[in-house]
DNA sequence: TGAATACGTTCACTTAAGTTAAGAAATGCT
DNA sequence: AGCATTTCTTAACTTAAGTGAACGTATTCA
């Protein structure tokens, strides 16, 4: 399991056993059962997460509806606004199928950043390249329809599509769950015709 | 000039004056006309932009229109996605108002990271905390209507509604212009009645 | 300064998403 | 296994965004 995290750790920088050991010694892998709610809105939280297997879903719930608005799935991670800003949490994060994560805090960051600046460069890359990605996949967002929308994520994430509810699926793309059935409809008809 | 960049950077870490002056030595402020492009579509870059006054815009075009995807202005900071993936670049960037920009690059950024780690905390604080702000900017996207993304532009970034045409503002928003200028004219005729 | 272009608004019409409701299918739980 | 709940789909109707066109008003620039 640990190899997964250091094989993906060493596409970006590469780490000496100490580093590993340093990394494992704060025992930082967790396994969840399907449906565990990791962050609840209202609550303040330090943990950051790494998805090293499952998915997790973050989700608000407005006018008593959920609102799905991520995923996270193998190899991605992400960092709660509340940690950023340290106030309660605008959201949930539960997760959608029994998932093993690595929890990271900013004091532990901190430790890590001071013995091995390293971990610093590993961090700032990280969070550099996935914010470019976040714009690329706001910028589709924004340019495409709902129709488009769905399609593309046939395209680039075909598991979630097979992975998550239906109705988290379409508020993720913006829309209401019998508008993507409907959709989804649309879709098939044209396949056919 | 200077100062309004080093007072935005002292809210985050704390420099020397060898450390301004580091930075100075760079010659790094650049002053822009009105409408000049920075960055074309297809085109490779290595700078990053942070906006010191004015506006600039990405836009892609796409079918022979622009979509306008994201407005920075006044201390705000964009490193375009063909910056980090090495890649022709898919979208614009023009500035909407005459503009002082600081350019950055990785070169520059690695001799900066290398001789004051500082730099590198700064730039990975800086990272993270865009990124959370972005996530947010997107879940509301997500989660509300052309009506409502409109409204909350106007209470969030009131001086963009100005400064910037109904038109680019519309694609930011997810429409037409024609759908702005009618959902104004709702929003004037409820705030009537 | 005058012609050309770009911009914003309005309108009529089309298309697609939101809403409400109902029922079928799948899932969870005891 | 059987009941309850959740999830998904379908349908009819409402509302809003997309489209194409027209028109008046800036802007641009030769």
């Amino acid at each position: 399991m640990q190899d997964l995290l250091f094989d993906f750790i060493s596409k970006y920088v590469s780490l000496t056993d100490d580093e590993k050991n340093a990394i494992v010694s704060f025992d930082v892998f967790r396994s969840f059962k399907k449906g565990t709610t990791l962050l609840k809105e209202g609550q303040k939280s330090n943990d950051g997460y790494f998805v090293l297997k499952g998915c997790i879903r973050v989700y608000y719930v407005i006018g008593g509806d959920e609102k799905t608005t991520a995923f996270y799935t193998e190899m991605e991670a992400v960092t709660p606004h509340c940690v950023i800003n340290k106030a309660p949490s605008d959201y949930y994060i539960s997760c959608v199928e029994d998932t093993i994560l690595i929890l990271s805090n900013p004091d532990m960051e901190a430790e890590m950043f001071n013995k091995f600046p390293k971990f610093e460069t590993l961090c700032r890359i990280l969070a550099e390249e996935i914010l470019a990605k976040q714009q690329i996949n706001f910028d589709e967002f924004k340019t495409s329809s709902p129709e488009q929308r769905y399609l593309n994520l046939l395209q680039k994430r075909p598991d979630l599509v097979q992975r998550v509810p239906q109705h988290q699926l379409a508020s993720y793309l913006g829309i209401k769950p019998q508008s993507l059935s409907r959709l989804r409809g649309r879709i098939l008809e044209k396949d056919k015709g």
